[in-house]
DNA sequence: GTAGATTGTTGTCAATGACAACATTCTCCC
DNA sequence: GGGAGAATGTTGTCATTGACAACAATCTAC
């Protein structure tokens, strides 16, 4: 469908919109949330996602997404365990773990022996290559989170830790 | 690709993990989280999850996501405002809010009024279905949020609140 | 030893975000 | 008055993600 519609009377009115310069046009067009603000789910998911971006964009060069990059941090600190126990820790489901474990190993930043104790299920382990990569990949995380303690304030960053860490 | 793997011998070892009863699996398998609750966008994204599921599972019986619920509060808030001026309250993009108020239209709860002032722009307003459905909508997301204090705590979710409210 | 659950894999579908191209219209500047 | 360039809304396409179903292999429980 294209757009037809009536032809607006130009001079109508002195009260047109004022010049929409490129650095005007932001500031004039602010609206009010309404109600939205009282909700936490809300303001919550704009500080994620201002998180996530600067995250995709820290990482760009090593091209690690965030969910690469906790798979990779689980898998350290519980080398030898298998899909399901790591996708239950990170609330990852099967299938797309099976497939982000694949682009990993393609990469040769992990392994996956077989399991002597279960048939099934495979032991996650990091590659030589893995460990040097994870160096990389964790200084890159640390400047993102200075740049976010920079974003939000050191303060309001340490009080939002503490709030969120323990109660999941 | 099929799974062939060599057969494991079951006798092997007596730290065979025990048996996985479907309540049991789930404390057995916990892991580390290593690092990763040192990063604040990881334990803002796990909370930020677990709102979204609840409001949608909540807002389910009015078939509402939440940025249409976003979408539906900015215009009962800001009357006759352009879509670039909604998207831009909200950061979502021009493309994506053409579709989503493509929806909105279809199920007559929103207008787009052609501008007196702009040729180029539709004036957004609630129609009256739209604000009949939005009274039982925010009922909704009024039980969700309810939920949702009952999950973090009340005296937490203030303290969030306002950690969260003013910085964009 | 069999019934039912678990593990990992693949396929598919819907929602989302991002980007490009386009027609229409506006603003700016000469 | 008349472009040049920007803004608005629309459509198309692509990649990512989450969710679910089906499947073979294997394990657990009885």
């Amino acid at each position: 469908m294209t757009r037809r519609r009536p032809v607006a009377s130009t001079a109508k009115t002195g009260l047109r919109r004022r010049a929409a310069s490129p650095a005007r046009a932001e500031k004039l067009n602010k609206l009010t949330l309404g109600q939205l603000d009282y909700h936490l789910g809300y303001v919550l998911r704009r500080l994620q996602i201002w998180v996530f971006q600067d995250f995709i964009q820290t990482l760009a060069t090593m091209k690690v997404r965030p969910a690469q990059y906790s798979v990779l941090l689980v898998i350290e600190a519980n080398p030898g365990r298998s899909q399901a126990a790591i996708g239950q820790t990170l609330g990852i489901e099967r299938a797309r773990l099976a497939r982000l474990l694949h682009e990993l190993e393609r990469r040769k930043w992990i392994s996956r022996r077989a399991s002597g104790s279960d048939a099934r299920s495979h032991c996650l382990h990091l590659t030589a290559d893995g460990e040097k990569a994870l160096v990389r990949i964790k200084s890159l995380a640390a400047q993102h989170e200075a740049r976010l303690a920079d974003h939000v304030g050191a303060k309001r960053r340490t009080q939002l830790m503490e709030l969120l860490r323990d109660f999941g």
